[in-house]
DNA sequence: GATGAATGAGATTTCATTCAT
DNA sequence: AATGAATGAAATCTCATTCAT
């Protein structure tokens, strides 16, 4: 072996990446920013990834994966509904303060390359089924139909609250946390055969 | 005539910067491109701009500005809340249609992001006044409240509709028709206490 | 128009870079060399070439296309053999000379070969024609047939004669009159049908 | 032992680079290339050469002398004239399709070519003595004199050939024999006072 | 002796910006 | 006011070479 081979030298450079594409988008980002991060030469680089373009792929598609699968996990245990809500949007917004980065420089190039749509879908998917209603709570009929309407303003909602967070104005922090209250009233909110109900149930 | 002829090559200029940039970014682009559309050389727009970053501002913000307008003559025209709201679908969809390019450029390049705080908020202004319930057909209070809350979930949704239309899929055009049809169900099964009403307004 | 359009400038550059690939080859030469001979930056040449691939293209190609452009004028106006002979040995050599460091960037750069074959076959032709016995004064079938084989002779002397020039040794100029006298005679001394004529007509 | 297994390895890298030198170029080619194909990395060969050109100078070299030897034992071994000249077009010919990668790369990179002259030398040799004619065939006076301007002559066809087998055009294959169809018939065509004779021998 | 990660100089190429005309 | 040639900084990427292990 040559050197120290050092295990987690990929994963340093992922993470430089990470930040730096995070904060200043990939066009914005330079190869020498990313390497010095991850006390490199920018040459080395070179060694674990082809080009740029497959070390943004790489870092945003790591970072997305991890993001979605955050998402995911949330949902599996809570057989109440209201609780399920309560619990999607508190750890949906921790997760997303934690993933900050990845959403404020990554979001567009990572749609241009289409490496969150199919990730998206898997999240779209779970948060429809943890909105749908108990058993006996309503009819799952109540729900706005078809599905893919139904689905399709569910992504709004997941993109739009994304890219509110990276707007800027204030902090980070407290953006969020503007969208974490707005959102959980709005949740709140929907009865049972709620988000997306079909109008003829509204009064 | 001469603040005339200058005032139409601004125009021009404007006019191919909200294009270009609108369809490959603020990095993405270069000058002579720009330059290039305007039927002049890109040594030429350092009269009329000081540089690349106040091209885009103007560029960005006129045409936001544009949008702006447009939403803000419904509000005073259509009386009726049920027909502003069509018309808001009708006109903002539209726009988003013939805007498309600049939507793109505008939001979702790290270092230009900073613009759509304040735009963003016009926009906002002018949908949350366009949803108000007409007189006698329910109480402002009826509304999600406070303000702000509303304003935000306005805001997401813009933005979501926003950033899904630019984010890849299949073609832009049915992606938007896709978002139109969604918004347009949504919007049209509020009733007038609706988007975002309080809960306890819901059955 | 901006600045002096000098006319000449791509001369300038195409003159530079004939005489900077020829001296180090395509590999070997950085544009830095060509523009800096040629009295520019280096980012100027893209103004005028698209890359440094278009630029060998150009320079050896118009070095080669004049040196045919000798010859053919030789074949035009010279009628006796003998005397074409003696001006093909002039005027080939003068122009070898004159042209040696193209000479060397084209033939002797592996990536660059390709170029040399069809601007080769233009001067074999000319040659062959200008060696072809005067009437009167043998049968062309006198000579070497077929004429692939002839071809393949001379062909075989051009690109000897090319790269020995360049093979260095002493002083280039030493190098080309020894050649030059080397082929002179050879030449002089084949008679009408000669060059290459049948082996049946030799003792 | 160990000096058997080194001499190996040296092996082993100089036919690889001979190859690699001869397909690519001087430059074209990496240490990389030159390691994979023998086996060990490029940090490796530092342990055999002091650096890329000495590794060229000793692959092209190596070759070059492997040739010269059979040249050589051909004077030494065959005593009639024309099964020599049977011999060197066989064997040269055969020497080249077999070497041809090398003779690429020896010839034709502009930093390397300072290594053809003095090795040429020796072919030269080789070969003007081997068209030498038999004791009582003939004069050595009449060849073609003084001997520099057979020599001259000798390496214009050498060099014409081994250029001309590498300038591309179909395969190598069909090239070269092409090459030595035409020479083989402009050999045999020379009597014994032959190639080169002082033209007052000719018809 | 062998490795291969790391380096760093340097190559090509792009482009915002300047400025003589 | 308009031009567009020229610049030069900076970016990506390559590769011979070194050296700790």
């Amino acid at each position: 072996m040559a050197r120290t081979k050092e295990e987690g030298i990929v994963d340093r450079i992922l993470d430089s990446a990470f930040a730096v594409f995070g904060e200043l988008g990939f066009q914005g980002t330079t190869l020498r920013q990313i390497a010095a991060r991850a006390g490199l030469s920018a040459g080395s680089i070179y060694n674990y990834f082809p080009d740029k373009d497959a070390l943004f792929d790489a870092a945003a598609g790591r970072g997305w994966d991890r993001f979605c699968e955050e998402l995911e996990a949330i949902i599996a245990d809570v057989p109440k509904r209201s609780e399920r809500i309560a619990s999607l949007v508190g750890s949906g917004f921790g997760a997303l303060e934690h993933a900050f980065p990845l959403v404020k420089g990554m979001f567009f190039e990572a749609s241009r390359r289409h490496l969150i749509g199919p990730k998206l879908d898997r999240v779209v998917d779970a948060i429809d089924r943890l909105l749908a209603p108990d058993k006996g709570e309503g009819s799952p009929l109540g729900r706005l139909e078809p599905e893919s309407r139904r689905r399709t303003l569910i992504r709004i909602i997941i993109i739009g609250i994304l890219a509110s967070a990276t707007s800027d104005g204030t902090t980070p922090e407290s953006t969020i946390a503007e969208l974490r209250e707005a959102i959980g009233a709005f949740l709140s909110g929907l009865g049972p055969t709620g988000l997306l109900s079909r109008h003829e149930d509204l009064p």
